[in-house]
DNA sequence: CATCGTTGCTCAAACGTTTGATCAGGTCAA
DNA sequence: TTGACCTGATCAAACGTTTGAGCAACGATG
């Protein structure tokens, strides 16, 4: 390993004259040779900083970490390149832990906050985890901010417009002519599912469609939840003409479902589903699908946690810029009947 | 924060103490009740030993890190739960490069191994390089593991074993009794892609079957290539019966320019992917598929990197068990001709 | 010629941990 | 009573970096 003291040998000057010039210490006075003289030095030995070294005596890693339930969920990917992206612009690297368990003192945050690995954390709440159940985690007011949820108070979230999300997908049925609806929907305990059932009844109300009689699942965003919601509407009294599914692979499995049980979509039933994936444009029918902006939503975690650790600065945020936009394919068509 | 001196105060005794006492440190002779005393301090102060203080005296960081070109690659789920799960009981952490820039000198390497972040690297390398194109990577003989590449000599590596895979599904095809078949293949460069042309060949040559005019194509192994590939195919003088697809996400583009261009699956023409996903439960067919073992494979590439670090042992693994396995749904049929 | 200010660096402490060397005090045998 | 040995700790250096304080040399000023 190449460091400060190899540098400052080769180029005959001191240890910290070495680290102020490739620091770009501007209270550091050289002469132009001494620092092409450092320069070449490190050039030629190919330095890199040790981080260790320089995390111990900063107190910063430079790290942020970023903690989730579930990698198969549809939203981490474009989640996860928002925040690369954004981390890497920012001076970043990013370390991945995966955990459902909200305990403050699961062994995930202790490993990553307790023993200062990261200098701040990105959290998705596992899902069906009341938001108060928080409380404990962020009670010393840690640098966490949270995604897709909200504590009370004195930590950063920043949230997609599901009411938006929810209400132009309901939008797209109404309009078609639909007017029993269904919506299949997260689990009960789910913050998101709670926003886009209000976009769901907002749409409704402004349309003058009587919500009563409407069927809402709450079992969750899995493909075998959008199974199961299927038997559901199958079931019900009167059954739905069009649904809105609250996540894509929900909807893939709801299609799925539909599919063996003979259902044709979008005849017998219209699909719409919030949150675009490429995995809805290859379904069959291709799923018409209002875009939710993970990507946004991962750069907007990373810019909230640094202004956080930047100046202290605790702030919510939802993304509506770029707003949630439709996407038409197969999947819905006005009622048949 | 809580130092070792914070706790070493509270206790009454010196910071070495306090170290070798919680770190179980054999060699210090202690009395029962001061040791007590130590580790009531420690557990009454929350003491978390700092990572960057222990990282830069014993030049270990406990973590390894990952780097892959593409998130949406199916693969990665699995892959990095394994990862994960092995890491985690091995006592390190995780950290997440994402990377398409093969050079040795690509930033990423040069932030994770060259400033000492990690202790380890495994990495995927982007498909459509050659593995000699990493030579300059691997010459000063960095603590690295590839996935599903191999690299002349001194680097460990891990493999699934994709010629067994494209075999077991070509051999399905050849049970139902097709005789013309197309292998949908992955980038000319891609080493996965030779493996699995082996598999298919040696699969055709078994049954006797011979090999020339059948169509294969090397688009990639993303859905658009998929989709692609089934034009080549339709354009086909002799149009094939059957198709093995190297990939899910290829075979589910597949299947859905299948759909638009009326062609009928399986009647038309039999799918069957390496590779089984929880997406390819839920096309329309369900898709017959070959499992590959990346959360093994995962797994696979900790305990070699760990070997490595621990003992400095370099070996190559393929993961043979358990071996790829079928499973058919509804998109394999007899040939109805 | 003494004083001062500036230039161009170097010195040394500190961050929190680990670990081999050391040491005070006691016990035991000769 | 002295030396040897053991017990139960402490001391101090080191890892690589950052950073405020310090300092020698020199030219300019009074």
């Amino acid at each position: 390993m190449v460091t400060l003291a190899d540098v400052a040998a080769r180029a005959g000057v001191s240890i910290s004259a070495v680290s102020k010039v490739l620091s770009g210490d501007p209270s550091l006075r050289v002469t132009e040779p001494t620092r092409e003289r450092i320069k070449a030095a490190a050039r030629e030995l190919n330095y890199r900083p040790n981080f260790a070294g320089r995390a111990l005596k900063s107190a910063r890693t430079q790290v942020l970490g970023i903690v989730v339930p579930d990698l198969t969920n549809a939203l981490f990917t474009d989640l996860m390149d928002g925040v690369e992206d954004a981390a890497r612009e920012a001076g970043y690297v990013v370390l991945l832990g995966r955990s459902d368990d909200p305990r403050p003192d699961a062994e995930v945050y202790q490993r990553l906050l307790g023993e200062g690995r990261v200098d701040g954390l990105i959290v998705q709440v596992v899902d069906g985890v009341a938001p108060d159940g928080l409380g404990a985690l962020l009670e010393n007011n840690p640098p966490v901010v949270l995604i897709n949820s909200v504590a009370p108070g004195q930590v950063g979230s920043v949230l997609l417009d599901d009411v938006a999300g929810a209400r132009v997908a309901t939008e797209h049925l109404l309009d078609l002519g639909h007017r029993r609806l269904a919506l299949v929907n997260g689990l009960p305990t789910s913050l998101t599912a709670e926003r886009r059932r209000q976009g769901f009844r907002e749409a409704l109300a402004d349309a003058g469609v009587p919500r009563r009689g409407l069927l809402e699942t709450r079992l969750g965003y899995r493909p075998e939840n959008g199974r199961a919601a299927l038997e559901e509407i199958l079931a019900a009294p009167r059954r739905p003409t069009g649904v809105v599914v609250a996540n894509v692979n929900a909807a893939i499995g709801l299609l799925a479902a539909a599919r063996e049980h003979g259902v044709r979509v979008p005849e017998d039933l219209s699909v719409v589903t919030v949150h675009d994936s490429w995995t809805a444009e290859n379904t069959w029918p291709p799923l018409t699908a209002v875009s939710m902006r993970f990507y946004a939503m991962g750069r907007a975690a990373v810019d909230t946690l640094v202004a956080r650790l930047d100046s202290g600065t605790v702030r919510d945020v939802v993304i509506t810029d770029p707003p949630p936009q439709l996407t038409v394919r197969e999947s819905t068509a006005p009622p048949s009947a």
